[in-house]
Parts: structure tokens; sequence; C-alpha cells
RNA sequence: GGCGCGUUCGUCUAGCCCGGUCCAGGACGUCUCCCUCUCACGGAGAAGAUCAGGGGUUCGAAUCCCCUACGCGCUACCA
């Protein structure tokens, strides 16, 4: 396949959701892997359902998830917006004069006609259609009207629109890349609206012109679109141009089958971020999503789906978005992460929940104000990440590291409600221990040493001895072991905690 | 109502094009066990799909053909 050139067209009508950047996603790969140009149009024709940086919400999403493009309009550090490229613009709304251009060939060429139906008639039509149970659609009354009616009408200003003229007889018949033979009866296609009474063309329109002088090879889309593929192919033929290929991808599904919507929780890529889920992790879990390179492998790294894209590979079949296994998927990822990515990817959580600042020379303790680098964060987080699935949930499971005073019932320090001495005892010969060790003594692997020769030392059993120094340490009944905790506090901390402790005991 | 697309474990899917190796494989989730001071991680198992239903073709069908049902999409001067 030789010079691939595809696109992501999204509308700026609300925020980037899940189904739409699976859009993008898909589109990406194929380019990537065909080494071809991916670009991206925004189709803003529709200036009723426009909405306050919609366009910079959808270039914010794409670049936070690390997907990239040639050609197209681009976000500046300031927020602005800059559009590179040779076949711009890119940005549906700056071509209005190429729509118009367009359409005053296909009004020449007879293969569209003016309408001055109003909306109230076309309404009342529908409706009537409708309680007749005779299919819908427009009755094609100003497909006959004269030259000359035409012609005054519109000197007079009327407003009106411009609908396609479709054929009577015959059928178009195409092959898409994932559902091969698709074919459709002209005489059932209605004649659609090519251009709106406010000037701006219609999707079907502003979509075929654009993707032909942008020279997309692929349309890859959602199979709403499917339906209207005769369409553009009967245009992409009135104009004389040799259409691209098309694939059509199933749809995403709530959990009740429906098409992927609001309402049924989080769709908006933005949010899933925000909830702590990492960009690899929901690349991977949405590349999968109707698409299936026929092999077991679960795990893909940006690069392997690359190389495995397939269209034929996509299914047919819509998807519904299976939330547990994208928590799964980013728990293995959180997991798999080297510790300095983690630590630079948590932190902003940290300090959302106020355990760190973020100070001009680095991060700080939010309580205590003791310096942090990135290495120590690294080593906060990296005790948690196997027992959580999402970044936000970090800053609940490592604050005991960071708070100073653990709150938490004495009773839980008591190992299967060991009598309270015996607790007391095992906390002091643990502080004596600890008091013996040097500070670079504090690696898991050597506090794990001194501990466990106490215990076999005395004949202590592990879970009279441990649980007791783990919830001293954690002030929880769960956590991470207790000499991984040691070597996170350091011998301060451990003495403390562990005097603390045996004040609760006392109490 | 019309047209189109779809239908394999609860969910994501493999197998379907090129019928036998499929009394249908993997993953998530669920359950059990192991590891273990706890929780998790990790490991080992289990349960879970009469391949939407029916009819045909064939020695043989999840795989090919037909019908039906159901779901979804489109049927806007929305995309």
């Amino acid at each position: 396949m030789d010079s691939v050139r595809v696109r992501f067209a999204p509308s700026p009508t609300g925020r980037m959701h899940i189904g739409n950047f699976r859009s993008a996603l898909y589109n990406y790969l194929f380019a990537r892997k065909h080494g071809g140009v991916f670009f991206v149009r925004i189709e803003d024709t529709d200036r009723s359902r426009l909405v306050d940086n919609g366009v910079e919400n959808i270039l914010r999403t794409l670049a936070s998830m690390g997907i990239s493009y040639e050609e197209g309009p681009f976000l500046n550090e300031d927020g602005s917006v800059v559009q590179r490229g040779s076949m711009g613009p890119y940005v549906q709304s700056e071509r209005l004069e190429i729509y118009r251009a367009r359409i005053e060939q296909l009004l020449e060429n007879g293969d569209a006609y003016p309408c001055f139906c109003t909306p109230e008639r076309l309404d009342a039509l529908r409706t009537e259609q409708e309680a007749m149970k005779k299919p819908t659609g427009y009755d094609r009354r100003c497909r006959t009207l004269s030259a000359d009616e035409t012609r005054s009408r519109i000197i007079s200003g009327e407003r009106h629109v411009v609908r396609a003229k479709m054929p009577d007889e015959g059928e178009t018949e195409f092959h898409d890349a994932v559902r091969g033979p698709v074919k459709f009866r002209h005489d059932l296609l209605d004649d659609y609206v090519l251009l709106k009474g406010d000037g701006y063309p219609t999707y079907h329109l502003a979509n075929v012109i654009d993707d032909h002088m942008m020279e997309t090879t692929h349309v890859i889309r959602g199979e709403e679109w499917l339906s209207s593929t005769p369409k553009h192919l009967l245009l992409y033929k009135a104009f004389g141009w040799t259409p691209p290929q098309f694939a059509h991808m199933p749809l995403l599904l709530n959990p009740d089958r429906s098409k992927l919507s609001k309402r049924q929780g989080d769709v908006a890529v933005e949010d899933y971020l925000a909830n702590g889920y990492l960009p690899e992790a929901l690349i991977n879990f949405v590349a999968l999503l109707g698409w299936n390179p026929s092999d077991e492998k679960e795990i893909y790294e940006l690069r392997e789906l690359i190389d495995a894209f397939e269209l034929k590979d996509i299914n047919s079949a819509g998807a519904v978005f299976n939330r547990e296994k994208l928590d799964w998927l980013n728990g293995k990822y959180l997991r798999m992460m080297p510790i300095e990515r983690l630590a630079e990817r948590a932190a902003p959580f940290l300090e959302r929940a106020g355990l760190v600042t973020k100070e001009s020379d680095g991060w700080r303790v939010a309580r205590g104000g003791e310096k942090l680098t990135i290495e120590d964060i690294g080593r906060i987080v990296s005790l948690e990440r196997e027992r959580v699935k999402t970044l936000a949930e970090l800053p609940e499971a490592v604050s005991f590291l960071l708070e100073d005073v653990l709150e938490y019932p004495a009773e839980s320090l008591r190992w299967k409600g060991q009598p309270i001495g015996e607790a007391l005892a095992r906390l002091d010969a643990l502080l004596e221990v600890v008091g013996a060790m040097d500070e670079a003594d504090f690696t898991p692997k050597d506090a794990e040493e001194r501990v466990k020769s106490l215990i076999t030392g005395n004949g202590w059993g592990n879970g009279d001895t441990l649980w007791p120094l783990r919830v001293a340490l954690s002030g929880r009944e769960k956590s991470p072991g207790p000499f991984e905790i040691m070597s996170v506090l350091g011998k301060m901390k451990v003495i403390r905690r562990l005097e603390a402790a045996k004040n609760r005991l006392n109490a």
C-alpha cells in the first residue's frame, strides 16, 4: 500500500469520548503501520452544537494520550491553535467557499437542486408518513420546480437548501474493509440536504469534498456511517473522483448494549485520565475493543499494536466497554512501569490529595515540609503499586507513609486477639533490635534478617511479632509488609511509631 | 414502517473466508487452593457457551445455504 493518508475528523461538540478516541486510535495505528500520514480535520459545520473550547479539548486529549499527527490544527503552549499542513485549512468552517463552488458545479450538472420547503412542511410530511407507516423521506417537491421559478425565488432572497438528486434505479455496491460487500438500492435513497439554509454544508458534502482534496486513502469510521456510504459514493461519482476505501468499525456499547453514551458513567477520555488510568493502558484496552490480531496476547505496547494492526481484523459486532478488565490492565501497567515514571505520574495525584506540595525547589511532604526527591516518591508509591488499580487510589494507599501521627485502635495491634502484654513485649524487643541497627541497614532485606533472627532466637511466631510490628508502622490491618515499610520510613520514624504503638497499648 | 449491519462463556474475544484436529481456545470477572503476619502481587485449578432458534447441504457444520427471532445503526437544514 503506498502513501496512506487517513484522518480523524471530530466535531467539536463536547469532550472527546472513548468511542471517538478509538476512531482516532485506529486511524493512527493504520497510518503508522503503513508509514503514512495521519491528519486531523475539524468538522464544525453544525453551528448550533458547537461548544466552547471544543477544538482545544480534542487536541489536548490527543496530546495527553500521546497520539501524534502530521497535519491539521495544533495546540500551542499558550493555548492558541495553529494549523500546519499543505492541504488545509483543516477546519471546515474555513472552507465555505470551496463547498459553495462545488455546489455550483453539482447544480449546473443537474446532480442537485435548490429546495424551498420549510422545516414546518418537512415535519408535517414526516409525521404523515409515519402515521401511514410509509417510509419517511423528502417527497422531492422542489425537484421539479421550473428553472425560472427557482431563479426568481433565489433572487428574491428566499431561504433554501440544496438537495442531492438521487437516482431512481440501480444500486451501489462497495467493499467494506471490515464487512465485505455491502449493497444498497438507489430508489431507497433520500434526496438529502447538501447545503443547509445557513450556508454551511452538511456532513455528507463537506466530508466527501475534504476527503478527496486532502487525498484521504482510507476512511475508517464508525458503523453509524455505513448506511450513508452510498450517498457518499454517488457524490464521488458525480464529481468524477475516485473514492477512498471504507472501513466501518463496530460501535462501542453501554452495558445495556445501546450505543455508548454519557449518562451511563464516564465516557470522556479526560475523565479516565483524571481517575488515574494510564494512557498506555487505555490505548491497549481500547485497541482491543473491536479489533483482535488473533493471538492470545493481552498486553500490547504501542509499537506492537502498530505492527499487528490490520483492518481485516476489526470485528463487525459492537463491543461493550467492560471496566473491570480495564482496571486489571491498568493495574498491570502500574506494576510493569519503571519506578521513575510511576513516580512522575503519581506525584500530581498525591498533590491533589494534599499529601505533598510542589515548591520551586521540588516536592515536599505537605505535613512537616520535609523534602522529597522524585526517587523518594518512587520508593513510596512502589510500596503500594501492586495493591491499586489506578493512580487515583495511590494517595489513600500511601498516606500512612507521609503522615506524622497515625490514628488506629489499640486493639488492631494485637494479632488474633493476643494478650496485650505479649504485644507490648514484642514491640519492646523490636525497639531494641531497631535501636541497634544503623540507618544504612534499613533495607527490606536487612530489616527482615534482623527481625527474623529475633523471632527464631526467641522461638516466637511470625504472626505474633510481625503483625504488631506492621500495624505499628502502618496503622492499618491491611498494608505492605513490615520490612518494606521500615525501609521507606527509616530508623527515626520506625522508632517513633513503635513508641507510639506502645503508648497506645498502655493507654 | 423502510433499509442496513450484527448475534460464540456475564464481559472482551479466538476459531468462521479455506467444513473434520472444537464434546469450542484465551483474557477479565467469580470461586477454590498454594505462597503468606494482613491485604495485594504471583502461581495452580474450577465453574461458566446445546456456537440466537429452526430448516437444509454433507459421511461430518460454530464454520456453507435459506428462513425466523432478537439487538443495534441509519431513516434531521446532527455528525
